[in-house]
DNA sequence: AGAATGCTTCGATGAGGAACGAACTATGCG
DNA sequence: CGCATAGTTCGTTCCTCATCGAAGCATTCT
């Protein structure tokens, strides 16, 4: 009999066919409502309910009410990291994918996790961003470059942080193994790329599609 | 209703608390027999082979049959790591440690982790030998530097890998949040300090207790 | 061969928990 | 105020699955 960490209740709580595909549906990045939620795990809302409070209870979800409305969000980076761990080897030993499908494919080169952009271009992206010293990176601690406000700034991100929350962070990537950048930067970045429609989600997946010029923007900007 | 790698599978496969403690006795990394992971998991023998054949249908196990005995075994780092994810996740939001015991600041300095070294120690030395460039550093991707082979060799390690495992690979670790070094040269240089007797390994437990002289003699070697 | 050990399979039991409908609370709208 | 929408709580039903004893294989020892 062991004791420490009670990593059972965490597993179970994932374990949960319906629990698992509302946290799926949360790595989307956006806080949910139970009702949506509801529909993303197939079940009915007193059902939902019943999860989330499992969930909350677990300390993996946070919560804010906005009247009548209340928005369920993951509890944090590494509650995503840990669904993400869990996704890779789902993956890897998992049901002998026969092909990995189109949407699969599109998913692999970018999507959202959490709140930040991950895959390869994400990769690529940190890859570019710490070679050309805008970020500098140490093990896991990603810092900020001298050039990191004066570059950033240029293309409309403030990259003051005031908030405890870090403003880089490295994410580990489930499909390509290997980091992207996470924290509030990452999160800005990724608002760049949606707001500026370079790249728009698919809908009910968290694959992230470039149209060709917004590709060809986000290289110029990030890769170039 | 979401498609995609079956997380529920993997994570209910954990989440029962007799599967749970003996995933984590496999995170001490020596592949153990049935009757003992029965007694780990405080459970029968039948019981107990009933979990393990579940686990090794999920494939999260190895087996190696040797005569009448049948050594269960993690089924990889990725496995492993992923066990590592959830801890991290059970610790910070676990309930409430009131204050981390003995055991637990024993287990933060220096533990086993699969078939390697992690904690504090660990986390300092890859830091030490990437500073010193006897390994270079990309991301997750760690190779062997120009001189890496005449140091090792100098302490009685070969670093020669025939084998397809990497002999280096970074590993997350759950309580520093930084990377120590898996892979084959991880597991070698775990060897080396359990052979030399430098440290010896907590009963029933992770932890890895250096003694005073074994303490000078690793940090000389690795941290010198 | 016979006995002992290591482990798995079978069958029965029991408990936990996932599900939903109905009733209840809370917020917003006209 | 009354109605609609959003969510939770309650009680019941049902089913999965963890558990163990007993019996059955397999391997090694003598």
């Amino acid at each position: 009999m062991r004791e420490g960490p009670d990593i059972a209740r965490i597993a179970s709580l994932v374990g949960d066919p319906a629990r698992a595909n509302m946290l799926t549906a949360l790595m989307g990045g956006t806080a949910l409502t139970a009702t949506e939620l509801a529909l993303e795990a197939g079940v009915s809302l007193p059902t939902a309910s019943s999860h989330l409070s499992k969930l909350m209870e677990g300390g993996l979800l946070t919560l804010a009410s906005q009247g009548r409305h209340r928005y369920y969000g993951l509890a944090g980076p590494q509650v995503a990291g840990m669904i993400e761990a869990i996704t890779g080897v789902a993956a890897s030993v998992g049901p002998q994918r026969v092909r990995p499908g189109p949407r699969d494919a599109a998913m692999r080169v970018a999507r959202v996790c959490y709140d930040h952009l991950a895959g390869e271009q994400a990769v690529a992206m940190l890859d570019r961003l710490v070679a050309r010293k805008i970020l500098v990176r140490d093990d896991n601690e990603i810092r900020l470059g001298q050039s990191a406000a004066s570059h950033f700034a240029a293309i409309g991100i403030n990259v003051e942080h005031k908030a405890r929350r870090p403003a880089c962070r490295a994410c580990l990537d489930w499909s390509v193994r290997r980091s992207h950048l996470a924290g509030t930067l990452g999160a800005a970045i990724l608002y760049k790329i949606l707001s500026e429609k370079w790249a728009r989600r698919e809908k009910d997946s968290r694959a992230v599609i470039f149209s060709p010029t917004g590709k060809q923007a986000f290289e110029k900007v990030f890769l170039g």
